[in-house]
DNA sequence: GCAGTTCATATAGCGTTGCTATAGGTGCTA
DNA sequence: TAGCACCTATAGCAACGCTATATGAACTGC
């Protein structure tokens, strides 16, 4: 099962260490087994990368090119926030999809030390706040706006990646996104007190019964009725959420 | 070096465990280390704990003890945004405070196994958001809202502690946390005389509800289904919960 | 008081990990 | 051909998580 072929043993490395880590599962990457299936022995190893974490620090970068080509490739809109809010999904979607690689990526935390992705992260996030900044859109310093909304897009992302994926629930990442959005922008397109002031307010009445529901040890229902109850609230409070 | 002293073999194994936890600057913790400190060899540790991460669970589980401590311990204030706020900077401060702890806690993340401790930590969240859904506070379900602050919480803190001492700045979560509770609450609740908050609300939020549903062609529930719905609106907002 | 049982700890060692001291091969320039 | 970098392999070290096995201590039933 080794990589033959032509490549050079450091490349062949890259692309078994990058291989084994989309397909380990969470568990641990040991270097014998990616110099086994380089097909090359461990000083080839420590050779050209260092050490272990030189390595991956190198699939990282791969990996992070990967990112930013992500983050890049769509056409300004015009519209920064906009832009922004297509990073983010972006980020996200790329979590999602490499999740081992993400957590090597943004993952492996320890105090004091940050990884220099972060800060090439931020900085990418920080250019398009700066154009965001430029058309008078934002109410933080761009600096600002981005360390947040990117300490919100790993924290979801993160919380996503946890989750089994059955579960996974992207609702928690576009709100989570809008709301962080939102807070450092200057629109105010919060209460237009429109149309669907109606509708919004069936959901927050239902969303409060719910609740009380839940507090009181209500035994004006019995408990079949409450329950089929509070499906119907569930059903109203999560159908109508626009 | 090694713990002497009359406690027993389990509770110095926890306490050394937690010492050294504390005092490893970011890298790892050995058994052996543990054991050594400990006094005791290495068949205790598995006797006791299953394995090293049994161990770990179970320092996490004091650590969480004292983590819920932080978050109950003050008065609630009646107003449950204002209680949510400090439990984000408990969150942040225990973070800080004992970063290594934290990072077992929150940081050890692997795909699709999510830590029994986050879903504790959520819960306790949500708990809280269900005071504020009882004062119509919330415009989303209260779970949504915890989960999405929570990720928020996390992600900042874990982006704090990647970052030297001097360098951290507070602001980046002061700011996220009130981006993140504004966004999840409904910001009508500014100027109400708190008075009709609490139990009357079940009242307040149904005859709401009932009027809302009675004024939208709801399609989200059949005719009679509608009905009996409204039947046990009326049983709910005329009787007095307790 | 004594055998039987269970719990708790120790001795010794297995297999794997990240990593390296040393040496040998390969291809280039002179 | 000689010399010199560069690259790779053999073999093995120390540390890791963990365990098969055995021994001691404490309690139970008769």
């Amino acid at each position: 099962m080794s990589i033959d072929g032509q490549l050079p043993p450091k490349a062949r490395l890259l692309r078994a260490a990058a291989e084994l880590l989309a397909n380990s599962g969470g568990s641990a990457v040991s270097t014998r087994q990616i110099t086994q299936q380089a097909g090359v022995t461990a000083p080839t190893l420590y050779h050209h990368f260092g050490d272990k974490e030189g390595l991956f620090d190198a699939v990282v970068a791969a990996g992070f090119d990967e990112y930013v080509a992500g983050e890049r490739d769509f056409a300004p809109s015009g519209q920064p926030l906009e832009d922004i809010r297509r990073m983010w999904d972006n980020h996200v979607e790329f979590g999602l999809k490499q999740p081992e690689l993400y957590l090597v990526m943004f993952g492996n935390i320890r105090p004091e030390s940050r990884p220099a992705i972060v800060a090439d992260a931020e900085a990418l996030m920080e250019e398009m706040f700066n154009k965001a900044a430029v058309s008078g859109q934002l109410n933080v310093p761009p600096k600002e706006a981005a360390r947040s909304i990117l300490a919100a897009n790993v924290g979801v992302t993160l919380m996503l990646i946890a989750e089994k994926v059955p579960e996974r629930n992207l609702e928690l990442s576009a709100m989570t996104r809008d709301a962080m959005i939102f807070a450092v922008s200057t629109e105010q397109a919060r209460d237009n007190g429109s149309d669907d002031s109606g509708k919004s307010s069936v959901v927050v009445a239902a969303i409060a019964l719910n609740a009380a529901l839940q507090a009181s040890h209500s035994d004006q229902l019995s408990s079949s009725e409450l329950k089929l109850f509070l499906e119907w609230l569930h059903r109203i409070s999560t159908s109508s959420t626009s």
